[in-house]
DNA sequence: CTTATATTTCAGAATATTCTGAAATTACAG
DNA sequence: CTGTAATTTCAGAATATTCTGAAATATAAG
């Protein structure tokens, strides 16, 4: 990306935006959107010049795009600079990401729910309220992790289809309700 | 909540921390929390109180946590004060905070997402490698969408029986694939 | 080994966000 | 009305995050 035109920029700048309201920081964003639409692998200096970020902020954020698998450093003969890209499957990219947050947010909320609820099912008085509440996040839990693992390796065609066999089960349930 | 137990608080600093993950304030967080174990509304000065905030701050994250409809204020009568309580129901929670979330995050993507893939298309070079990255995103937003749209109505209870059929549709697909 | 190039680290600056407390506003009982 | 309780607003303090630039470290060519 030498030059960046209206619409690239329009681009990483969008992107740069959702990041932080995801929790993700607005270089760290922005140099995955670059990557993105980059045709090729670019160097951590290129990388720098176009967006107007320090050089050394990038080599931190490319680490951090690296630690989730969404960038891969690409080595050329002749060239000792390392050049970074991301993967083009946007539906890859959002499983690698579900995968990278997976083990930091949610296995850890499971396990602070099994927690508390085993100390609350342990004591005597045994606290009704919150022990429902907390099997209630409980089933939550395991229902996304359940289903997401068995969804994890739909192709986006075969998920379309499943959209579309929701849609119905959708219909034959509310069917089902009104008849009983 | 007059007195928070040791597992309430274990629960409400780790939503609390959870929040500040996904782009919410670690407050508006831990009231959530308290409110969803609580058995009854409380009012803003109980949830300061408990939480050890500004009376202020309750002030202010309640009406976020009302503009995303998570909270509700209830009115007793020979009570001046207003009462909060939040869903009980965790996928209707989980529902409201989607809901919540599209028309502000994902419907500006596709809109940004429309007009460069607009532009380009006009323009006389046209970018191709951009235009087929956007595209791609467009896509799988599109598919996303989609998908909430016909699951958005379904029990936790059809959405597990949902979950064994992606199951069984992707083996199938699998199955499918090694014969052609 | 020396030197040039590339990358990483990290202290502190810049920035952004969250929170507090005081003041203003609103709501309503008497 | 008047006075009191409740709520909201908001400037600035406190805090947290992000980013920079310089120094340290690593890598490899000559």
């Amino acid at each position: 990306m030498p030059e960046l035109t209206s619409i690239h920029k329009k681009f990483i700048l969008h992107w740069g935006e959702m990041g932080t309201r995801w929790g993700i920081s607005r270089s760290v964003a922005q140099i995955h959107a670059l990557l993105y639409i980059s045709p090729g692998a670019l160097n951590a200096e290129e990388i720098a010049a176009t967006l107007s970020i320090a050089r050394s902020n990038v080599s931190t954020s490319i680490k951090e795009l690296q630690s989730w698998g969404l960038v891969k450093t690409i080595h050329v003969i002749g060239d000792r600079k390392d050049r970074f890209e991301t993967m083009e499957d946007v539906w890859e990219m959002f499983r690698v990401v579900m995968d990278g947050r997976k083990p930091r947010e949610v296995d850890p909320t499971v396990i602070m729910l099994e927690e508390c609820v085993g100390e609350i099912r342990k004591s005597a008085d045994g606290d009704r309220y919150t022990r429902e509440r907390l099997e209630a996040l409980q089933e939550f839990f395991a229902t996304a992790t359940d289903w997401y693992e068995q969804t994890r390796g739909l192709s986006i065609s075969s998920f379309r289809k499943l959209a579309g066999m929701a849609g119905w089960v959708m219909k034959a349930l509310k069917f089902d309700r009104k008849k009983a």
